[in-house]
DNA sequence: TTTTGTTGATTGATCAGTCAATCAAAAATA
DNA sequence: TATTTTTGATTGACTGATCAATCAACAAAA
């Protein structure tokens, strides 16, 4: 079986098993076994690669964030105004990718460990501060700073309140809605002291 | 040592210390051994009364719930207007007991734990339904139906966000800002449609 | 003596991680 | 070109540790 050049190859599989098998289960619960035969290799070849769960398991979610970026940046590139950077911003945040059950349950497995994990947490903390800063950057346009951080911090909690909401699956909220919910947030805050 | 009616005591400390022990691990990934020594008693007693993990784990998220309910309704009793209610749910939501970190690693935990367990989402399901159940009646008083709808989903949204960013401990937000945070949402919402 | 409370010891299952061995392509050599 | 050697890829089998769950036994109250 073995040609060369495999490496990079079997560290996407993995990888990609790894979040596919995460966000199925729920948790970060899952096996190396299940990841590897995901992946369609055997469980010691995953350690081979990785060294261990736990380094796998980083580089899955550093994955997920990389992804995030790419979108995130292809969308700003194409917006214009600060106001339509915004919605650029919010409609990243729920592309279908994003809001997909799989990749919401993973996240949500994410934040979990994020308790326990150090290295987890600091990549939660970089992808809070993306949100922030890439609606700070464009609201700070829009309003005086004070209103506009506090816009930036209301408007980040939201996105991710109705993201954590859509894990529970009961009262499917929907990603048009969602965006809508967050657009009707910036209008209010946008319109009120200027009317 | 043993004594009659010991029964509900040991519920409790096991409960307490499984509460515990989840918030201070962050995850519901915590041995049987590990809550029964924090309620200082032995882990087979602790089956003994649960009679598998998952149930004491499910009974720990009841136990939750209800504290929260009873601190609802207790807030709601002293509110008068509907303004006022509104208020009062908010304020429960970010009250310290339930915004101590363990409290929040605790949620978080079975927030992650209810991809996988029924039973575990059920009851997060009918926490959702609460808060915006709560939050709707009130604000159908202040705003068409319609709108209140979409409000009330919104600010539930947001307390769930700055619940969970809460738990990444950097950029803490803090009680006092979160609740103003709300409050501001709302008030956008209420004066917009009127000027 | 019966009941209630309690535990230590044990079991069976699950898993992360290790390792020696195998296989096939590629490179070196004849 | 034909051969041998080297190297990367891959796995099955194993180990050590952990843990939920069980159970037989014991202690104290009723």
């Amino acid at each position: 079986m073995p040609k060369v050049g495999m490496e990079p190859v079997r560290r996407k599989a993995l990888l990609d098993a790894a979040l596919r098998v995460i966000g199925d289960h729920g948790s970060l619960a899952v096996t190396m076994s299940d990841i590897a035969r995901q992946a369609g290799v055997s469980p010691a070849l995953a350690h081979h690669y990785f060294g261990s769960k736990e380094q796998l398991l980083i580089e899955t979610i550093r994955s997920l964030l990389r992804q995030l970026r790419r979108d995130t940046v292809a969308a700003l590139k194409a917006a214009r105004t600060p106001r339509e950077r915004l919605s650029a911003v919010i409609r990243v945040s729920f592309h279908a990718d994003q809001f997909a059950p799989d990749t919401i349950a993973a996240w949500l497995a994410f934040y979990a460990e994020a308790q326990r994990s150090e290295e987890t947490r600091r990549f939660l903390v970089i992808y809070a501060g993306r949100l922030r800063s890439n609606l700070l950057v464009d609201l700070k346009a829009l309003l005086p700073t004070d209103a506009a951080e506090r816009a930036a911090e209301g408007a980040a909690a939201m996105i991710d309140g109705l993201y954590i909401r859509q894990s529970l699956k009961s009262a499917p909220i929907g990603i048009a809605a969602s965006i809508a919910l967050t657009e009707d947030y910036l209008n209010a805050l946008l319109s009120t002291p200027a009317p």
